[in-house]
Order: structure tokens, then C-alpha cells, then sequence
DNA sequence: TTTCCACAGGAATAAAGGGCGA
DNA sequence: TCGCCCTTTATTCCTGTGGAAA
């Protein structure tokens, strides 16, 4: 076989990055209430006073991050120009941190040089404050934490010490201000109370965008991304309106017109279409089930394998009694060992919470109680095609 | 209005595995 | 090398839930 060559191909996108969650528009579209809430709480650090702690919530995809990463551009443009202020600013996203402690050493070993960081694990708790603290202090000024999904830290531990850090006298000379960012809305309510008072000293709600905001959304991002012509008739349309059915979000309704015009490009087409949309679609719902089953365990691989036969016997939604037989089954095939009933709630939990089933709760009263079924939220050619990807996927991990 | 059912899910705990420092 | 400290994944035990049936 002769070796591929790599040839650069402009015809589609001026600027694809434009069309990337990281890249922050000149100006944030169909958010302005937010905004200048949001501004209005970050006003005591151009004053160079304590920071206020910030919590934004909503749904995912709903500006939040957007808003930040512009916001704290602009802050630190006009931080400059005061005498005295000394900004600094992280950005720590907390998908895959599952502790303070994983969150804590990510923080400390971005405020490190790179030849100083520390390992990820290893450390008696206590020695990993007390080396933020001492990165704190060595910063000086003003220090800004962005956590975004900070709902995926299983304890506050991090989110209770640090905004205490300096009335407790761990840090004196830097003034600390939390940002946490959350799509969970109900992870305020678990915090603790002590957690809630501090982190949420000023809180910003992000509505989800209805689907002419979208559209602005997607038209902004659309003169910079691609060349002028190349997107067809409704192609903008027809991806507002999936991302607001399918998550009522920027996000989704973005990664959609990334993939679409991706797949032009790949055909060579000189034009985006609607098709490309269609297509685009399926194929990231199949991204979100391989995502999902890839971050779990073989088990859950097996869960879903086993509501997927549930499916096509017709014997959905099902519940997690039936569930667990045919896992057992195939579990039992194969010559592993199933996990208990309890694990295996928490791993149908989980894909319900990853929206690639859909739980429902039941209730039959005296005779029946209380109980959940669940069903697939996607397709069945979707599931199937991501579990066939994952097995795949691994294959080539191994070879 | 009370009872009862079938789970759901929280809490505590164990086991296994991996990195660090003395 | 070994003990410590952490993580992840699983288990057991137990309480809470809420609506139909009595």
C-alpha cells in the first residue's frame, strides 16, 4: 500500500477553531441579563477588594463557561490598568477529578513550574494543602479559581478550605475567590450548609437559550468558521433545532455544525446541506454513548448490553429485576462475574444520568411498590453502533 | 386514612491496586 | 523494601419513598 499524503484543504471553514467549545467570541450573543450579573459580582476584584465567591449554574451548554472565559478577558485587560492589582487567574475543569484532592494536586501543579509538579497520588491529605497554600501565598494579589463542573468532586472538602483559606491564616498575603461552575441543578442543594454560605455568596442562573437565540449563536460563530456561500438553506436552522430538542444548548447545537461541515469537507462537497446535518447527528449521539460506556467499567458495557436485548425483544422499558437476569446471562456467557444488584443500580443510574437510558419511576402501590423502569434514550442502531465502537476502540488500544 | 410493597439510594466498609518517602 | 495514604470499585445493611389497595 502506498503511503497517504496529507494535503491542506480550506474550501469549507475560514476558521474551524471557531466552531470549538475554547474559543471565546469577541462578544457573548443572547446572554446580556447574565452577563451583567455576573460582571456586577466580579466588581470587588477591580476595586481590589476580597473577592466575592461566585456560583453559575445551569444546564450545560447554556454560556456559562463562555461568559467566564470572557469575562475574566476583560477583567484581566482592566485589572492593567489599576495601580496596585495584581490578578491571577486559573482555569481548572473538574470532568475526570473526582476528589478535592485530584482537584487540589491539578491546581498545584498548574501553578507550578513544569519541572516541579507533584505526582497525582501518593500524598497524606494534609501535605496537599498545605502545598497549595504555599503556591497561594507565593502569588500574591489576587487569585481568581475558576472550577468548571465542580459537581463532579464527590466531597467540598476543596470548595470549604480554600474560601476559609485566609481567615484561617493558612494564606495571608493573597485574597482568594472561587468561580464554580455547575450543570448539576441540583448540586447546590447537596452541599453542605457551611459549603453554601461561602460558595455561594453571589449566584448567577443561565436560562437555557431558545431556539432564535440559538440561531444568533450559531450565525455569530458562522461568519467566522466558514467561508462565505458554503453553508446551504437551513443548515443553521436545522441545527438549532436539534440542539434545542436533543439538549436545549449551544454546545450541542455547535459540535453539530462542527461535524456537519467536517463531513462535507471529508466528501469534498462544496457546499454544507442539511444532510450533513442529519448525518452529523447520528453520529454524535453514537459519540455520547461511546463516551459514557468508555469512562465506566466493562459492567456497565454489559448494562446496557443487556436493556439493548431487552429492546429488541420488545420487553422495554424493563425493569431492574429483568435487567439484571439478562445481564447475568450474558455476564455468566462470557465467564465473568456479575457485579451485585446494588452496583448494578448505580451503573443503570449512571446511564440514565449520561442520557442513554431513560429511567422512569413506577408505582403500584400496596400490592406492587414503588420501583423504576428503564428504556434506551436513543436509538438502537445509535447504542448499538457505540458499544460496537467501544469494543473496537479497545482492540486498538491493546494491539 | 392507613397499610404495604418493591425497590432506590445513602452510609459504612472492604479489598485491591498504585505512588511516595523514610 | 515496607508502611502509609490515597483511589476505585464493589458489597452489605438499612432507611426512605409514595401511590394503589384495603
Amino acid at each position: 500500500m502506498t503511503a497517504p499524503t496529507f494535503k491542506p484543504d480550506h474550501t469549507i471553514y475560514e476558521n474551524r477553531d471557531a466552531l470549538r467549545e475554547e474559543w471565546t467570541p469577541k462578544e457573548i450573543v443572547g446572554r446580556d441579563e447574565e452577563i451583567a450579573e455576573y460582571q456586577q459580582s466580579l466588581q470587588p476584584v477591580i476595586n481590589n477588594e476580597q473577592p466575592s465567591n461566585i456560583f453559575l449554574y445551569g444546564k450545560s451548554g447554556t454560556g456559562k463557561t463562555a461568559a467566564t472565559r470572557f469575562l475574566l478577558n476583560l477583567l484581566e485587560r482592566d485589572a492593567q490598568q489599576v495601580a496596585g492589582l495584581d490578578l491571577h487567574t486559573l482555569e481548572i475543569n473538574c470532568d475526570g477529578l473526582n476528589t478535592s484532592y485530584q482537584a487540589a494536586i491539578q491546581i498545584i501543579n498548574e501553578l507550578r513550574p513544569p519541572g516541579e509538579t507533584i505526582s497525582e497520588t501518593g500524598h497524606p491529605q494534609s501535605a496537599i494543602y498545605r502545598f497549595l497554600y504555599d503556591e497561594l501565598e507565593k502569588l500574591g494579589g489576587t487569585f481568581l479559581l475558576v472550577l468548571d463542573e465542580v459537581d463532579h468532586l464527590n466531597d467540598d472538602s476543596l470548595l470549604y478550605q480554600l474560601p476559609r483559606a485566609r481567615s484561617n491564616g493558612y494564606v495571608t498575603d493573597t485574597k482568594i475567590g472561587l468561580i464554580g461552575i455547575s450543570n448539576d441543578l441540583d448540586f447546590r442543594k447537596r452541599l453542605s450548609r457551611k459549603v453554601r454560605s461561602s460558595l455561594c455568596e453571589k449566584e448567577v442562573s443561565f436560562s437555557a437559550y431558545q431556539a432564535d437565540q440559538l440561531q444568533e449563536v450559531l450565525r455569530q460563530r458562522e461568519d467566522v468558521a466558514f467561508h462565505e456561500g458554503v453553508l446551504g438553506d437551513d443548515v443553521i436552522v436545522r441545527c438549532a433545532d436539534y440542539g434545542a430538542k436533543d439538549a436545549g444548548d449551544a454546545r450541542t447545537a455547535l459540535d453539530l455544525l462542527l461535524e456537519a461541515g467536517d463531513i462535507a469537507r471529508s466528501e469534498h462537497a462544496d457546499e454544507v446541506t442539511t444532510a450533513h446535518v442529519r448525518r452529523a447527528r447520528e453520529r454524535l449521539q453514537a459519540d455520547v454513548v461511546v463516551e459514557g460506556i468508555q469512562k465506566n467499567s466493562e459492567h456497565a458495557k454489559l448494562v446496557l448490553t443487556a436493556i439493548l436485548h431487552l429492546h429488541e425483544d420488545d420487553r422495554t422499558p424493563a425493569r431492574t429485576a429483568e435487567i439484571r437476569d439478562v445481564y447475568r446471562l450474558i455476564v455468566e456467557e462470557q465467564g465473568g462475574n456479575p457485579i451485585g444488584e446494588r452496583s448494578l443500580r448505580d451503573y443503570l443510574g449512571d446511564l440514565d444520568q449520561l442520557g442513554i437510558t431513560e429511567a422512569v419511576e413506577r408505582n403500584k402501590g400496596k400490592g406492587g411498590g414503588k420501583y423504576k423502569v428503564h428504556s434506551l434514550a436513543k436509538p438502537a442502531d445509535v447504542v448499538s453502533e457505540g458499544l460496537e465502537r467501544v469494543v473496537e476502540e479497545k482492540t486498538i488500544d491493546h494491539s
